[in-house]
DNA sequence: CGAGCCGTTGAAACTAGTCAATTATTGTGG
DNA sequence: CCACAATAATTGACTAGTTTCAACGGCTCG
């Protein structure tokens, strides 16, 4: 169960990682749940890197469907683009604490920024591989391995996301989400503590189906 | 009626577009349909320009399922790794003639390779909303006007690809593909002038589907 | 405690996949 | 140049899986 926000927030700020050898700290921005980070159309202003929380980014289609391009976890930065203007939708999922990361003075690109590009390609196309499958047990399966070995590689997947995310980023309906893992459930290879956490019993099984 | 390759590799040869103000000319290395220019796992050696011809980049799943992520045409530049490590395949899919572009003497990221990153994973992104999509209608609708587009927006489509690659590349099978263009057909949005070669009869219909 | 949201489950409708047969196109050898 | 073979594409019939619509259970928060 969380805690109110400000004493995560507070317990945080003093201790972050990966601090520069800077005379100033930087601060941690929180945001609540639903809060949007930055909109689709905005000027970029910097990168943003993930102290506590977790962050989804999406664009929205004409038809007003969404589609979920990634989800960014505790340690990861986001925020690139190519023009200075966003085309993704960024928002926090649950409570979230964030630490700007600015660009050089001239703006150019620099070696972190083009790290976080790449990485970002990666993800992108890893993900193309994923919701260009057919199934739905094989979807799942993969997005269940990898937030299980981004979350640290336990047996407890905490998912910061509801199932209309999950179907927004696979490319599924939240019902078929729910069957599905229901039927992973049945199946034995999880086993769901609650919705929002799931337990891996036969990671070798799971791991199978995402092959 | 395409003509014997050496005729057309050597008419074009002595003109390479962009070329740089060096003392040699770039050569155009002529590639047979279904020849593989590199493969997964190689060594990456230099980024690609197509001359002319038209290039299939994917990756072979472990089931065997191959997933097309990319087509490169005429003037496009492919070939971006983030290792020195190719982690797809690129194929010809006609006869292709490429110019290669080498890296820095100190295989450095510079302005042309960052940009050549950028705009592939731009496209990525762009793809994982296309593959992300529910109906076929859509997918095919978006495909099509994409590559009319980057044809240069004429209303005839020249197909390079066959409908298995169509298939691979949008999560369809050729069946699905084959029955999805003659529903356009049907409804009066394409015309078929032969099973390579689409006219667009409607565009503001097609782009209507695609939105 | 009740309202509201999230998630699960069921049944029906529909879309895409599979298997199979037919037609069209391309390439090869006579 | 034509006949034949091989490949590509289309179409049909059927099946499987996902979506849609609907109802219900459970958790959270006021």
């Amino acid at each position: 169960m969380q805690t109110a926000a400000s004493i995560t927030l507070n317990s945080r700020i003093s201790a972050p990682p990966r601090a520069r050898s800077q005379a100033h700290i930087r601060p941690v921005i929180f945001h609540a749940p639903d809060c949007v980070i930055y909109a689709q159309g905005e000027r970029t202003r910097s990168l943003y890197q993930i102290e506590y929380g977790a962050v989804r980014i999406y664009r929205l289609l004409a038809d007003g469907r969404r589609q979920i391009v990634a989800f960014h976890l505790v340690g990861e930065t986001f925020g690139f683009e190519i023009n200075d203007t966003h085309s993704f939708y960024a928002e926090a999922m649950v409570n979230t604490g964030l630490i700007s990361i600015e660009r050089d003075a001239g703006g150019q690109l620099n070696d972190r920024l083009v790290g976080v590009a790449l990485k970002a390609m990666v993800r992108a196309q890893e993900h193309l591989l994923v919701v260009g499958r057919q199934s739905s047990l094989e979807k799942i399966a993969v997005f269940l391995v990898d937030l299980a070995d981004r979350e640290g590689g336990a047996d407890v997947i905490d998912l910061p996301m509801s199932r209309i995310d999950i179907g927004d980023y696979l490319g599924l309906t939240i019902e078929t989400v729910s069957r599905t893992i229901s039927k992973l459930r049945d199946m034995g290879i999880v086993r769901l503590r609650n919705a929002r956490s799931i337990e891996i019993v036969k990671p070798e099984k799971l791991r199978m189906l995402s092959n």
